[in-house]
This record gives structure tokens, sequence and C-alpha cells, in this order.
RNA sequence: GGAGAGGUGUCCGAGUGGUUUAAGGAAAUGGUCUUGAAAACCAUCGUGCCGGCAACGGUACCGUGGGUUCGAAUCCCACCCUCUCCGCCA
């Protein structure tokens, strides 16, 4: 949720910045219903005074007179009464208040839709093929590289079975991941190439639980509705929909000490998604499955190194890409896309010569104070509590990169050659 | 699945109806002492909300939600979570 203060003391900002991202916010009503819960709370808590004062006149176990407690029983109607309509209200006005977007940065740039979202640069180049380049299923069949066709049979569509190199190529994208990231050098000279005021801190590995429960989930205002996210029957349970949403609530209800900041974490899980909606698109591979691993990077700061941060995460995320040799559109998401937590993100999308586009591989999102203004996440400055940054962003979505990576490096012969940064991991092996 | 214990402020922990505006300790911060540090000593030290320019005042919060009472951290009911032992099990 959002600072009230904002909306108190600009009502026209939160309107106008709202609107920019497609959500409808009746300010007017919001802030009727803000001091009519006021009036309320003012209301109760001068009659609780007025009960305590009262009670307090029998303090030290005497005995207490009629008068006192028919004033007391009084009261009591009278705060009951109060109390309910106070409850009332301020259901009301949480729905509404609580539905108001994050305030998105002013260098994201507005749009209506997804459409408007502004390719800031193109890197990298499409490999040449002297031979019509295959899609990454056709090529799996070829190899049998993943079975949809049983997994169909067992789960479902949308799922899969990996196989053989694949399954080998994943586990080494994982090590490089980690490598690179617990590698002091490379996170230095990304700090220094872009400029960064923050530290050093190398990215702790966290293996999360998959499965969390509705309150700390619905605070990380990631929690989307039930046509989105798998919610398990009989159990107070949900299937996270990426690490993130296990990662970033780990510290809710709890204040950080200083020095500890930032805690950076490059966490592992495997995503469960339902995909309402999406019937007839992406059905073929393993480009939009129910279920995917995914490595996702998690940080928690300051709120003054947190757009630092951001831009730290974001060439993290360039580096990646760059070290696997895939060329990708670096997309600065528009308002109506960044998304009701975000106050700014951005999208790479790699090149998938088999299939002649571009696909969203990464994602990375900043919440400013959004989040954890629910999660009550906070540090301790200079002996005041203050809420805590959150930024999350992909590593890389296992899936879509193992069939960006068969695209891009395929033979003419079926073959897949291992980009040259994973072959140690594949001991030494230079094909799939 | 069975049985038991427990959930109090940054942390540990006392507290079974009315000076609890939550004892005490630790940590933290400031200071005294010291060449410096440690130790010792002194002081400060929960969070949210409402009112106020502020000093400050008020109010709520002791897992959550109800209830009893003039008055609840404390009594009653329901639920949630954690831990321990047993059983089952990767």
């Amino acid at each position: 949720m959002i600072d009230i203060q904002i909306l108190r003391d600009n009502p026209e900002l939160i309107q106008r910045k709202s609107k920019e991202k497609q959500v409808d916010v009746d300010v007017d009503k919001i802030l009727a219903l803000d001091a009519e819960r006021l009036e309320l709370i003012r209301q109760v808590e001068d009659l609780r005074q007025k009960r305590n004062e009262n009670s307090a006149k029998m303090k030290g176990g005497g005995k207490p007179d009629q008068a006192a407690i028919d004033e007391g029983k009084q009261i009591k109607v009278e705060l009951a009464d109060r109390e309910s309509q106070l409850r009332q209200s301020e259901e009301e006005f949480d729905e509404l208040f609580g539905a108001i977007p994050n305030i998105p940065l002013n260098h994201v740039p507005t749009g209506e839709t997804e459409d408007e979202n502004v390719v800031k640069k193109t890197v990298g180049e499409k490999p040449q093929f002297d031979f019509e380049p295959r899609t990454h299923w056709e090529i799996a069949k070829q190899r049998d590289l993943f079975d949809k066709e049983r997994a169909a049979k067992v789960s479902g569509s949308r799922f899969v079975y990996l196989k053989g190199g694949l399954v080998r190529l994943q586990f080494a994208i994982v090590q490089f991941v980690m490598d690179t990231l617990d590698d002091e050098s490379v996170i230095e000279r990304l700090i220094k190439d872009n400029d960064l005021q923050i530290k050093v801190t190398p990215f702790v590995p966290v293996l999360p639980p998959a499965l969390l429960r509705t309150e700390p989930y619905k605070a990380s205002a990631r929690l989307n509705a039930e046509e989105t996210t798998y919610k398990l029957e009989g159990d107070d349970l949900w299937l996270n929909a990426s690490a993130e949403h296990t990662l970033c609530t780990m510290y809710w209800d709890e204040i950080i000490p200083q020095d500890q900041l930032p805690i950076r974490y490059i966490g592992y899980s495997t995503s469960f998604r339902r995909e309402a909606g999406t019937y007839g698109k992406d059905t073929e591979g393993i480009i939009r499955l129910h279920q995917f691993d995914k490595l996702e990077m998690q940080i928690f700061s300051d709120a003054e190194t947190g757009f630092d941060e951001h831009k730290l995460m974001i060439a993290i995320q360039e580096y990646f890409v760059q070290a696997l040799g895939l060329r990708y559109n670096f997309i600065e998401k528009c308002t109506a896309d960044i998304g009701t937590a975000n106050a700014s993100g951005v999208d790479i999308d790699c090149w998938f010569p088999g299939q002649g586009r571009y696909i969203e591989t990464h994602t990375a999102d900043y919440m400013t104070d959004y989040q954890t203004r629910d999660l009550n996440t906070r540090t301790k400055k200079d002996g005041k509590t203050e809420l805590l940054h959150t930024n999350d962003a992909t590593a890389f979505a296992l899936s879509r990169i193992l069939a960006a990576v068969v695209e891009n490096y395929q033979n003419e012969d079926g073959t897949v050659r291992v980009p040259d940064v994973l072959q140690k991991y594949m001991g030494g092996r230079t094909t799939l």
C-alpha cells in the first residue's frame, strides 16, 4: 500500500499517477472515507479515555460505587456502538485504499497498454544460419529433449518432462549463476561501471519453500486471484508463482539491523502458474508452462539505495544474457505494464530465431516501500524505524532460457552447441 | 495421526482482574573514567494511530478473533502458529 500521507497531502498526484497506470481510483471517495474514519477514531478514543478514567477511580481494590458502575455500563454501550461503526468504516476504507497502486517513478514512460513500452536498445547479434532454423520443440522432438505428450497424460496440458541434455544444461546454468553472483569482482565491476553508490555484497543462495500461507502472501501484494495461482485444497497454502514470493515475505514483521543491509539473495524455486486465460497462447514448446524452475534475485535495502539496487539487478541481467551470447531488446516498461506494486520495471526480451520473434525472458521490479509497508519489514536508522525498499529480478527463467539456447545454438543436424561459459559446468561437453 | 509445552517490546524474560504509563537483563546509543580499548559507572532506549508548529497529550497493541467485567497481558470460548516426545516416512 502507499503512504496515506501522500494521499492526504496530494490527492491530485495519486489520481493522476493511478490513471497513468490504468487503475481507476476514486480519490474523493477515499478521502471522504478517511475523514469519516478519523472522526470515528476521535470519538472512540474519547470514550475509551472516559472509560479508563472511570475505572481508575477504583484503583487499589476499593469497591466501586453504584454510580461509577452505572456510568461505566453506559460508556460501554456507547463505545460498542461507535467501535462497530469504526470497524465498518475502516473495512470500506481499507478495500479502496489498498487498491491504490504504487506511484510510478518519473522516468517511467506513460502508456495506456503494453504496446507503449519503450525499447531502449537492442544488444547482440542475431545468429546466422545457412539453413532454416527450427523451433526448440522441433529440435527437442528430434533429439528427445522433452516429452509433453506423456506429461499431458499424467499431469495435463502445459506440463513437461525435461530430458537428457536439457536437464544438464539447466543445472549448468544454475551453477553459472551461483558462481557469478558469489563473485565480488563481478559485482564490484558492475557497480563501478554503472556509477552506483552501493555495497559490494555478494548474493546468498537460497532454496526457499515453494508453498506459503495466505496472510504473508497477501501482505506481499503479490497474491493474484485463484485463476492465476494454485491454492491447495484443505490447507491454507498456495503454490508460489515465483521464488520472489517466498523471498520477499521472509522478513515479514521484522526489523533488520541497518548494518546487515543490503540483503541480497539468489533464490532457486519451482514456480507454479495456472495460466487461466492463456489458452491457445504458446501451446507448443516450453515457453509457457504450469510449472517451471526459476532463478530469482531479491534485494532488501534502505530507501536511499533502493533505486541503485534496481540498476544493479538490471546490470546483472544484461551481464547474464550477454554471457550466453543472446540478442535481446531492453525494454523500459510503461506505466500500464509495470504492475500495481511496482514503481519501475524493465523487461528483457530475447531473440528466438526458430520462431522469428522476441520473447520476454527477464523482468526487474522495483517496489520502493509499497510492499514493505504491508509486510511490515523495516530497519532502524538513527533510532527511527524506517520501511525497507524491495527489488526483485529474474536471473534466469529456466524453461524459457533453455528454449532460447536451443534455438540460438542449433546446428543443422539437430545437435545444440553449449554456450562457452557453460561448458565447464557440463564436464567440458560442447554439444547436447 | 496421538500426547504435551508454549506464543509478551530489537533479543532474552517476569508477570493469573485495578499505581503495568509491561518488572528485570542483554544489545544499542550518548557520556564519565582511560594513552587507547575492555571493564565499571551514569543516562537514553518499543511500535502504530489521533490531536498539536512543537514541547507534549490521548489511544491502541502482550499470536488472531470473539466473550465475561465498571475495569483484561491476566478469566472463558474458538482458531492460527511454533517447539518437544511418540507413530509413520523421503
